[in-house]
RNA sequence: GCGGGUGUGGUGAAAUUGGUAGACACGCUAGACUUAGGAUCUAGUGCCGCGAGGCGUGGGGGUUCGACUCCCUCCACCCGCACCA
């Protein structure tokens, strides 16, 4: 009887669904392990052959843990709000809640199909209304909170105002945006609304006018990570600066623990290299210039205050505050002019321009705090708004970009590096020596950094100080389907809904567009029931994507619960997640927001960890691989690959579906479209017609889609699965590629003969294992858990094809081996494993809580085998051994071993050297 | 420019601590068998050479009895960031 996947496969999805197989207990003597992947939106394409790569190594590693005796969670959901469906909404008029079901149910029909072990009670979807019930309760917290510096944590609201009545906020070190002072009496006597906007400054999510990407095409604002370029990441759309009112989020408090923390944790180094680019610490020092004809001061960050006798003028970014206040009337226009084609200049162009100098003088002077020197005062667009001061102290002589903006103007540089040539380009490294500086004269440039940094302190010029790159996450989307917040309106203050009234669900609207004023598409339930707190109106906003992504790994581990976001035990159980799984392209957006509400949630003691993932892997991207045929051009007459330099072609995607191992199917090829109906074809001398192939990211519109479903039709989830890892090393990209399928699928059928007979009856033999067969056994054994242990799954595969075959030359039915080996197999292939293990004897349905096989390494010694090497004419034998033996034992195992060797032909060993301690050298 | 990574047969790749380079699989060649199955089995398959033999892990150099692996240097490609003061 042949291998019958596609029974085999049904019967036990079906027995796994029943028994509830894969249920994870809340509690047990066994320890946790939390396995997740990064849960996927449900698009309307559906699963293509890329997805499922990260879920199928997850699995195996989930299943491998629960051998090993871990009580395991792995779960599954959707990230279910986005744009795709509410594009799908504005265009068809479909209720995007709709079109998510549907996907969400082709989802789970593809998901299913692979043999996932997840335990779909715990499904979560982020657009459910039991679920964002929570991701906006946790908005309310962040609403309620601040950060103290001096705890260095997230503290409640009522501290800092209790703290404001006593003293007022002058001794608060708390990380917020206020600008002034109060005493106690002042903060009692302010308004509601007046008090309202101070605590909104210190709040960790808050409401303010600030510079925000918008998005015209997409009709809303987007987080510094979803413009990619100048660009949106969704679409590709042109991003221009706007100041608006807008949620966001204080994430800037994290900026430090979210750089610290990665030193503890198990990511790539590269992830961890890109976050901490993303969050850009740079230390230095503040440092205030006076203005010549003012009391006011401009204040500058800079790194390099060892630097500051360099300083030859000074450059403010065209939106700084004081730009117009010290313009002179000389420049004035100039400086107008300057202003209004800077504001004109979209991100992107800005970009594209960074080798065009620009600038514009404002006619103002500043003094150098130590020389005392008039220093003038430029605007240009190299100094950006958004980051330190808005200002910098220019040091041509130590910055390139200094450096050519003084050459471009003519102003003057001034070299205060002792031996150090500045004619053809700024010097930016650290290891000068300061000339020319006073006080600074002679200190190599990194004493004279804390030098000039504590100067500067002294004598009251500023201060040393650390600056982040990081920005604040504009957190409020003008867009239907997200979360609705959880705030109203009254007087223009903003409050909070109370918990008891939670979830806010998004009401229906007519259209899924803005309103005719611009306001955002909930703006058009303004007249319902919906809109019915006590005050004005609700928040018309919804939250951005990455809100419930932000916590859902919490929710896994209390799905259900009515009262609370998780309940205590429960997250005091599962703790974080041990490994996640996912792609690298989250590596700036959701790791890092994850991150800090993680840190959120850690402060106000709701759970114990700081750290959401402990490990995570990022999988490669799975690329299409797309066939084209050549059309000559002109004609419809298509030439085979190998020939076609000979004409003047044009390529034309053909359907993968229709090549199989490059070949063309002619006669579907002229079937798919009306206009290949009479298509001719110059093809090899054999007939076929052979094309051409790129490898590129899969899309529809390439006709290089690969569904799993295909595939598991085909040759089974079991093959698709071993396939998918054998395909190479899990982290690596590669283009998705058919052509080996086949071998993954033989080893299974081999497998399969090995345990049936012709008839297809079961061939066991029970008694005791032969030497061959163990010591195969053991090989595979230490093979695959040391395979699995590093997560090397592709030669995992490759491990299982070898003991198959040896087993099979041995011709080995022996019961024992043969359940040890299918123990281990059923990571890989669940399925066939399961059906194995009943027909071995066993009861159904438990082969995946065995015990993982206990390697013994003393099975390897006895067929242990050396070999012979030349070396200087010499001959030397290698052996390997046990690596618990000792150097003694080693020596004596060689000589009883080799002396029984038939090339030794009666010589003795000369002499036997020990290489560390498992590799022997026998000189003869 | 900065940071991270990769380079091994016709192809995907393996080599875990420096120890037979190319396991395993695809493809290909020749043969066997058949109840024609995306079969199975046997032999071969890094390159050059009839052969003995020589050469081979991007190039060059070094350490070592021994280097894909460690060190120096150069080259190519991929990914991320990029006027961040």
């Amino acid at each position: 009887m042949e291998y019958n996947f596609r029974d085999i496969e049904a019967n036990w999805r079906k027995f796994w669904a029943e028994n509830k197989t894969f249920k994870a207990e809340d509690q047990s003597d066994k320890p946790k392990y939390y396995v997740l992947d990064m849960f996927p939106y449900p698009s309307g394409a559906g699963l293509h052959v890329g997805h499922p790569l990260g879920y199928i190594a997850s699995d195996i590693f989930a299943r491998y843990k629960r051998l090993q005796g871990f009580n395991v969670l792995h779960p599954m959901g959707y990230d279910s709000f986005g744009l795709p469906a509410e594009q799908y909404a504005i265009q068809t008029g479909q209720h995007p809640r709709i079109t998510t079901e549907q996907n969400v149910a082709r989802y789970r029909e593809q998901l299913d199909k692979i043999g996932f072990s997840f335990d779909w009670d715990r499904e979560v979807r982020t657009s459910s209304p039991e679920y964002y019930k929570w991701t906006q309760w946790i908005f309310k917290q962040l609403f309620n909170a601040w950060y103290n510096n001096d705890s260095n944590k997230a503290e409640r609201i009522e501290t800092l105002i209790e703290r404001f009545v006593k003293e007022g906020n002058e001794n608060v070190n708390a990380v917020h945006d206020y600008d002034g002072v109060f005493s106690a009496d002042e903060w009692k006597a302010m308004s509601e609304k007046e008090q309202s906007d101070v605590l909104m400054a210190y709040r960790l999510t808050y409401l303010a006018d600030s510079w925000v990407n918008w998005c015209p095409a997409l009709g809303t604002v987007l987080a510094n990570d979803e413009v990619v370029n100048g660009v949106s990441e969704r679409g590709g759309h042109p991003v221009e600066q706007k100041l608006m009112r807008q949620w966001s989020m204080r994430i800037k408090a994290y900026a430090e623990r979210l750089l610290t923390g990665l030193d503890g944790i198990d990511w790539t180094d590269s992830l961890k290299d890109m976050q901490r680019n993303w969050i850009g610490k740079s230390q230095g020092a503040s440092v205030h210039f006076k203005l010549e004809n003012s009391e006011k001061t401009i204040e500058v960050f800079t790194t390099r205050p060892d630097t500051i006798y360099g300083v030859s003028f000074m450059v403010l970014a065209p939106e700084h505050d004081l730009v117009d206040e010290i313009t002179t009337a000389e420049y004035a226009e100039a400086v107008a002019n300057y202003k209004r084609e800077a504001s004109l200049k979209s991100e992107r162009d800005r970009q594209a321009d960074v080798k065009n100098i620009t600038g514009q003088f404002t006619g103002a002077y500043a003094i150098h705090p130590f020389s005392g020197e008039k220093v003038q005062i430029w605007i240009g667009d190299y100094v950006l708004a958004s980051y330190g001061t808005g200002a910098v102290m220019a040091v041509p002589c130590g910055d390139q970009r200094d450096w050519d903006f003084a050459k471009h103007f003519d102003i003057e540089i001034i070299n205060i590096f002792k031996d150090v040539d500045i004619s053809e380009g700024a010097y930016a490294e650290k290891d000068a020596v300061i000339t020319n500086s006073d006080f600074l004269n002679d200190l190599p440039a990194k004493k004279a950094i804390k030098r000039a940094i504590h100067e500067i302190q002294e004598r009251g010029f500023g201060k040393g100080q650390t600056n982040y790159r990081l920005r604040d996450a504009v957190f409020s989307r003008q867009r239907y389907w997200g979360e609705p917040f959880p705030v109203f309106y009254k007087n223009d203050v903003p409050h909070l809904v109370a918990d008891q009234d939670l979830p806010i669900t998004l009401p229906d609207v007519d259209k899924y567009l803005p309103t005719e004023d611009g306001e955002p598409p909930l703006a058009r339930a303004e007249n319902s029931a919906w809109n019915h707190f006590e005050g004005d109106r609700m928040e018309y906003n919804t939250m951005p994507g990455w809100a419930g992504s932000s916590w859902y790994f919490l929710r896994y581990m209390d799905p259900k619960n009515d009262n609370e976001f998780v309940a205590k035990e429960k997250v005091d159980y599962w703790q974080n997640v041990d490994l996640y799984i996912g792609g690298s392209e989250h590596a700036t957006g959701h790791l890092l927001y994850a991150r800090f509400w993680t840190k959120f949630l850690f402060d106000l003691g709701y759970i114990p960890f700081e750290e959401p993932f402990k490990k995570l892997i990022n999988q490669g991207m799975i690329l299409g691989r797309s066939s084209f045929v050549y059309r000559i051009k002109d004609t419809n007459k298509f030439v085979t690959a190998s020939q076609k330099d000979a004409f003047e072609t044009t390529p034309i995607h053909a359907d993968i579906a229709m090549v199989d191992n490059d070949k063309l199917d002619i006669e579907a090829f002229k079937a798919w479209r009306p206009e290949f109906k009479d298509a001719e074809f110059i093809c090899e001398e054999d007939g076929s017609y052979i094309c051409g192939h790129e490898v590129e990211k899969m899309s529809k519109s390439k006709y290089n889609v690969q569904t799993p479903d295909e595939l598991v039709e085909k040759f089974g989830a079991d093959t698709l699965r071993m396939y998918e890892m054998f395909l190479g090393p899990l982290e690596q990209s590669k283009p998705w590629d058919t052509k080996g399928i086949n071998g993954v699928h033989n080893f299974l059928r081999k497998l399969w003969r090995l345990i049936h007979d012709k008839d297809g009856n079961v061939i066991i033999e029970n008694g005791e294992p032969s030497k061959d067969a163990l010591k195969t056994l053991h090989k595979t054994i230490k093979k695959i858990g040391d395979d699995l242990e590093r997560f090397s799954f592709n030669t995992g595969v490759s491990n299982f094809m070898i003991c198959v075959n040896e087993l099979t030359d041995q011709n080995c039915h022996n019961k024992s081996i043969l359940e040890q080996l299918v123990i281990l197999l059923s990571p890989y292939a669940p399925h066939m494993a399961e059906e194995l293990w009943v027909k071995l004897g066993n009861e159904a349905g438990t082969v995946g809580i065995q015990p993982f096989p206990e390697f013994n390494e003393s099975h390897l010694i006895e067929a242990n085998f050396a070999y012979p090497v030349s070396f200087n004419g010499k001959m030397r034998f290698k052996l390997e051994l046990p690596t618990t033996l000792s150097k003694e034992e080693v020596e004596k195992e060689v000589l009883a071993y080799e002396q029984s060797q038939k090339y030794l032909e009666g010589k003795q060993p000369k002499k036997v050297i020990v290489v560390p301690s498992r590799i022997v050298n026998i000189v003869v």
